[in-house]
DNA sequence: TTAAACAAACCGACTGGTCGGTATACAAAC
DNA sequence: GTTTGTATACCGACCAGTCGGTTTGTTTAA
């Protein structure tokens, strides 16, 4: 536990080549730049890590570890498929906070992975996807959510719409992010519910007065 | 008229160019690679181009300028804004066939541009953000989108969704672009519309009979 | 004393870019 | 019609510098 009190060189490294990632890509940073920012050297890189390609998997493992162990969790512990779809969006874009560059080099250097390393990363993000994509099946059976859509570009449709925020949030904006979250959320319901789903929707719609008062897990 | 009926070696090594970033990345590929792939030398790529930098600059350019000069046109050519949004969105994803590779490296690699660079380009792509924001702003004044939603992130939602589909559109996957843009559109209208935009929406719906009969232009 | 944690010097492969030269095309001069 | 001049298109050897990675040496903690 108390091993994480004073961050140690490993994380510190790993800390120092998110922000050179995020800003020049895997291929447009040299491993001399991020033991400079990191302050160590190549010695203590090479110490940590067997190669740099094995930073880079470490950093697309550690989010979507994270994001798939949520999702379950979360999915699990709601009832309805329109419960489950808002739950699911929060709280991938709580991650946000913590985890922006993350996702941006997750998005941006997929390419640069080892092939065997992207197979394991693969793998872990289709996971991810199928959990929402049950959802959208859930409430097509329940008849919340319109059969006239298929799932497969549902889902995409919302990852698309979610994910690109990446691109364009600032953690200093004039939005926080549980506030476009709730825009997305109302957008996404008004797409894909059916007349039966609308009465649970509009709990979630941004017209009704209690989004200002936030939105709690 | 006729000096493009032999393709020449500046569009050979554009077109490697773009296969190879496309799969690589910019600073994943070498510029020997580049020439080996065009079936040049380094001497004929130096020639075309002063740096790798300016292939680059060009393939963003060669891109955003055809989607910018296309969307306003689109948007001239109708009248409401419902018909504005629709089209604008058909004939940007229309751009996925040839333009699919250019997407992706504008997307991903356009934190390796040269900063004069990237500055020319992110004029350009605002002023085609600009375009489409200034239609939902219409809508909402027209009263055919809910004035609830804030114009920058519906915007950027609309982006996100279409966009995020340089990620996993094939070109001979199950549905063709035009069948997936219907779907967009149909769930990017009904997340927006007031009950008064509900009724031209309606012509739009995938449940619409007229659907499978294609979209014209 | 031993092993882990780092530092610094170093290595060969490869990088983006240059340079002298050649091949081809077309126009002017004779 | 042939020669000459000149510009463009293109080639491939070569350059200085940087890359990821290794090796050797030193510090630190147990």
């Amino acid at each position: 536990m108390g091993n994480q009190l004073k961050k140690d060189l490993k994380q510190e490294i790993i800390d120092a080549a998110l922000q050179l990632f995020q800003a020049h890509g895997y291929n447009g940073v040299s491993v001399n730049q991020i033991v400079a920012q990191a302050g160590t050297s190549k010695g203590g890189f090479y110490h940590h890590f067997k190669a740099k390609d094995e930073l880079l998997y470490e950093i697309h493992d550690i989010f979507i570890t994270y994001v798939l162990e949520e999702a379950k969790q979360t999915e699990e512990h709601y009832t309805t498929p329109i419960a489950k779809l808002c739950a699911l969006l929060h709280s991938f874009t709580a991650a946000f906070h913590t985890y922006q560059a993350h996702i941006t080099v997750f998005y941006d250097e997929s390419k640069s992975l080892l092939d065997s390393d992207r197979e394991v990363i693969t793998q872990k993000r289709d996971a991810y996807r199928k959990i929402l994509q049950q959802v959208i099946v859930e409430g097509q059976k329940s008849g919340d959510f319109r059969e006239a859509l298929p799932p497969t570009i549902v889902t995409l449709s919302i990852t698309g719409m979610v994910n690109w925020s990446y691109k364009w949030y600032k953690q200093d904006g004039m939005m926080t992010m549980a506030q476009i979250t709730a825009i997305f959320i109302d957008m996404i319901l008004r797409s894909i519910v059916t007349q039966q789903g609308a009465e649970e929707a509009k709990h979630y719609s941004i017209e009704s007065a209690n989004i200002d008062a936030g939105f709690i897990f």
